[in-house]
DNA sequence: AGAGTTGGTTGAAAATCGAAACTAACTCGT
DNA sequence: ACGAGTTAGTTTCGATTTTCAACCAACTCT
């Protein structure tokens, strides 16, 4: 019987990082352009030291980065790194999801293709048979990384 | 100036439902097979008061379903309902991200397209061209409902 | 000089979490 | 029928986190 925690999994480590209730709400300000220490805590409403302690984590694992945008006096504003802008589909991921099961079909903000104005989907994709995959015809597998022993099972 | 926090947004709304440190850990565990409460519990380490507590709101916001798999005694188990499902890409992206970010590039599980055994990217998709979507090919707007006060901005 | 803005820090109260003990319903072996 | 084991919880209480409000420092603008 297996005790310890299933820490040898990317979705573990992922929200070690990120899994906390105002990291994501804090990227997706980013993303949006909300750079500012006030703009982000106004706009969240999060207290400001946990800003404060939560942009700290966010720069320190590389995510964000602190750029000053004046000088006299100095002031920064956090911006995302490539590391952080590759977190866009979890975003794309989440809020379609919102929009679809908890906003009732309603889009408060959409993500369009640019080049012909249709609202994204996010879909698993296989590079192989090049077809987007439902998520009945996914199966998971320990990967070339270490793995805690789950055998092969169905989604 | 704004004050009031910007709910009226699907990441925000989603992550109110399933963003605190757990429950997106509880949904993995689903999605891999691990769907009874003593497996759940051991596999996470999270204590069972908490367990209990995020199994619950789970189920009364219908994204997970208790239903017996014995008689006497009379034991359930938590399945994923479609809703429920829909999650996988949201899993699946924060899954990518930690393999290529936190994981140095390893995959300690993979999700694969069982029909070709390929391991399944995520990306998004126009639905009109029927084609995938690079990064760079996507806008952001006010969708059709209520929107806080950004303008469109790119991702 | 005095008021305002930005980006914080500090400290105390409130909310939440975690570990362990306890409960309830039932089975199985003897 | 008795005692041990399994599953799925609930209860309790101390520890940790979060929130709220006040305070601070550097600098600008009038």
């Amino acid at each position: 019987m297996r005790t310890q925690p299933a820490v040898e999994c990317s979705i573990q480590r992922t929200l070690d990082l990120i899994g906390d209730r105002w990291t994501l709400l804090i990227l997706r300000d980013l993303f949006r352009g909300v750079r500012r220490f006030s703009r982000i805590q106004e706009d969240l409403g999060i207290a400001k030291n946990l800003l404060t302690d939560r942009l700290g984590t966010l720069v320190d694992a590389d995510i964000v980065e602190k750029v000053p945008y004046q000088e006299r006096p100095v002031r920064h504003e956090y911006r995302l790194t490539e590391k952080g802008r590759a977190l866009s589909p979890s975003l794309l991921a989440l809020m379609r999801w919102g929009d679809r099961y908890v906003s009732g079909g309603l889009a408060p903000t959409e993500l369009v293709h640019d080049e012909c104005d249709t609202r994204l989907e996010l879909q698993p994709w296989c590079t192989t048979c090049n077809v987007p995959v439902a998520p009945t015809d996914i199966a998971s597998r320990p990967g070339p990384g270490r793995h805690i022993g789950t055998e092969d099972t169905r989604v």
